[in-house]
DNA sequence: TACCGCCCGTGACATCTGTCATGGCTTTCT
DNA sequence: AGAAAGCCATGACAGATGTCACGGGCGGTA
């Protein structure tokens, strides 16, 4: 019997796929969560074979709930679940410990049969999410780019991205004039966009 | 026995909302649909008691699907389910005659329970999203200015939101600056994200 | 050691944006 | 008919933004 931890926000979802997985005489849902540190502490507790997590909590990343899991409990698979997969977010999972990640758009059947190939060891990635991940390439901006490029995403004008990094305007306006120039936006908020749905932020 | 068409494009979703359905005496799932145009087509077809729609499918939206359906079969109640609840959203699908409104965070017993209650041609509406949606207020954008607003969202410069609206750039201009001032945000890029947070746009 | 890339900053310049005043046009309500 | 509101446009101005050139410091690598 596989023992099973599912965390998704969502209740009805997280309702509904533990009554699809219960289905299955080999699958047992143990516990379930609604955050990422719950679904962190609950692991702990009850020491499942794989744990089902979604990708966007509204505390703790699903990667990050991974990142821990794998190093806590080495005995335990992550897979991931996700509405919104983005090439950056496989890419993290994957250096994460990630075992499996899936979009919701998949059947039922997919899900019990990727959760059996990840408890026996394996690794699942859907194809497409795949596909897309190797022709996103990788991601060009440096470290600090990709911080002052998540500041500018909700918008805030450059004086107050340049106050929550600490740094002199001036340079946030480098980084993001060089954040233009590689994503080749026409400012800083379609660049910021971009490098959003490239996962890259 | 109440028959319930189900729409929505994650496939794993509503597969698990069936099944979650499916163990409720009283109610039986006769029809799932991917897609907005597939959901209206099926529905045609199976005329159900109750149609439960995602809001938010890749051809049509969910509103949408809901108007088309209390024009065409009165007979039949429909109902919205949404991961993102927003409050102009609620406003619309109310207008468009839609009887329940529930975010996916609800427990499944609610699911089950508000089903019951609009075939029996009840009304409901989650509380702390109608809550959200009277605190929010009315859209005080005029038709035009949400137009314009909706084509800042991606980013795009003067010159290209005024080609795509056929507008001249000043006019532009000042559309965004009048809704830039009713939003409250420093920029246009801030506004029109306000604006979607509140279903304005 | 020398080189390279990243980090952080400054200054200057041209352009883009936000704001305001103004005006003509149409539709709707009183 | 008159008032009010929305639509579309132009012009002018200040401030924000994007771009470029430049320089110093740090850490890793050949």
């Amino acid at each position: 019997m596989i023992r099973i931890l599912l965390a998704d926000d969502e209740h009805l979802i997280r309702g509904a796929m533990a009554a699809l997985l219960s289905l299955e005489d080999d699958l047992e849902v143990v516990a379930q969560a609604a955050t990422g540190a719950e679904a962190l502490a609950t692991a702990r507790v009850v020491r499942p074979d794989v744990a089902v997590i979604d990708l966007q909590m509204p505390d703790l990343d699903g990667v990050s709930v991974a990142q821990a899991l794998s190093s806590e409990l080495p005995s335990c698979s992550t897979m991931i679940v996700t509405s919104h997969g983005r090439p950056g977010h496989l890419k993290r999972a994957l250096a994460a410990g990630v075992r499996g990640f899936l979009p919701k758009t998949v059947s039922s059947d997919v899900l019990a049969t990727v959760v059996r190939t990840v408890a026996a060891g394996g690794r699942y990635v859907d194809p497409a999410l795949a596909a897309e991940a190797i022709s996103a390439g990788d991601n060009p901006l440096t470290p600090r780019e990709a911080d002052v490029l998540e500041l500018a995403l909700e918008g805030a004008p450059i004086d107050e991205i340049a106050r929550r990094a600490s740094l002199s305007p001036g340079t946030v306006r480098n980084y993001l004039s060089s954040a233009v120039g590689k994503t080749g936006a026409s400012n800083r908020h379609e660049a910021a966009r971009f490098a959003k749905a490239r996962g890259w932020i």
